[in-house]
DNA sequence: GGGGTCATGTAATAGGTTACATGATTCT
DNA sequence: AGAATCATGTAACCTATTACATGACCCC
């Protein structure tokens, strides 16, 4: 089903999707990419665009459309989707869109190995956490907000709508976590505090 | 203040805290970590951690302790967790915990391209990622309520509520959209059916 | 006692990031 | 005209994944 792309890099799936619209040099494309800020949302960086390019073309989904050259600047290939990309790029945006896939957010990481935290520690991290997380759903509020009042159709911020959501999310569970250490009911912080030394301010007197 | 750690792979981190338990070889720190379920957390495979385990060591933070040979077995190497390698571990966990890492889901990758797809397509499979998420959903419950059924302390499945907590706000995000697509009140589907050459429902008659 | 799979590691290859290089524009 | 920045690309260097190797143990 998902049998391994020729070409796995994100970064490809913009670059079929801007080919769509029209034939490209290498930096135009990036330069599209970054002025309509899919670099939030893809991992960009110049080196890498070359050589997802030079993947794709090796993989026939793109071809050398002309190579011109303006002035004394360096040539510049300019780059047209075949109809091979053009399936490609359906088909990968449409597993993409359908099936969640399994990734590996630092934060889950450090989630299994928190134990190797002391709770008091992890209370003010996870309280300076929330700060953090607060500034970015402003941030990204603020930009959703303003770019719809520009009257940017509603389907460009649709990405950042869904970080709006998980970030929502994360602030909550955050909470919720930082409930369950402090409240003393939940035996959450006995065992785990007692093997950093800590005493546990519950039981105290038996 | 993030200043580009020396050994960058997550899997890193997990060695880090393994080994902070005692001094293992390499083999078994790999079985300790699928034994523990935490390659569902931490990308994990054979060859990665070989490597990883090169790095940590030439960056000083574990040491080979003894290379002890069993019988006819291949030699061992056992490592150790240095003063240098316990710092790093109790930082990069501190700072994963407080701050908020910028990723790239490919979630998001694809939502931010997702005008490509004719919205009718989408709507399909929007409609399919909402079955895969309640599936996901219900196993990482599942999973989460048999452990503490099992006496597995809370602490230990902080990771998989987390998850949960993301899946629910995917869930919700998901409905959201399909609402608005299928909702006539809004204008999205308008111009982006159009451009797709697919009719809006909605304005039929001027 | 032969076939699988466990245990253990190395080597080859592919992927990705950073650094380097260089002519053209623009600004002051 | 010199400095800064744009435009454009290549090369060197890491990182990560896959493939290869091989002796030991276990099952039938």
């Amino acid at each position: 089903m998902t049998g391994k792309r020729k070409v796995g890099n994100l970064l490809a799936l913009a670059v079929l999707s801007y080919l769509s619209q029209q034939p490209m040099h290498p930096y135009e494309l990036g330069r599209s990419l970054r002025e309509h800020g899919d670099d939030r949302s893809i991992k960009f960086n110049h080196g890498s665009l070359y050589m997802v390019i030079g993947q794709l073309a090796r993989a026939g989904f793109i071809t050398e459309q002309e190579t011109s050259r303006a002035g004394q600047r360096p040539e510049r290939t300019v780059y047209a989707l075949t109809d091979a990309g053009r399936a490609e790029l359906r088909d990968w945006l449409a597993e993409l869109v359908e099936q969640p896939q399994h990734e590996y957010p630092a934060f889950v990481a450090a989630l299994s190995l928190i134990g190797a935290l002391p709770p008091r520690q992890v209370l003010d991290l996870l309280r300076a956490r929330l700060g953090h997380l607060a500034r970015q759903q402003a941030e990204a509020r603020g930009l959703v907000d303003t770019s719809l009042a520009e009257g940017v159709p509603g389907l460009f911020l649709i990405e950042e709508e869904y970080r709006l959501a998980v970030l929502d999310a994360e602030s909550a569970f955050t909470s919720r976590v930082i409930q369950r250490i402090t409240d003393p009911a939940t035996d959450w912080t006995g065992p785990w505090g007692a093997f950093h030394g800590e005493n546990t301010p519950t039981t105290q007197g038996e």
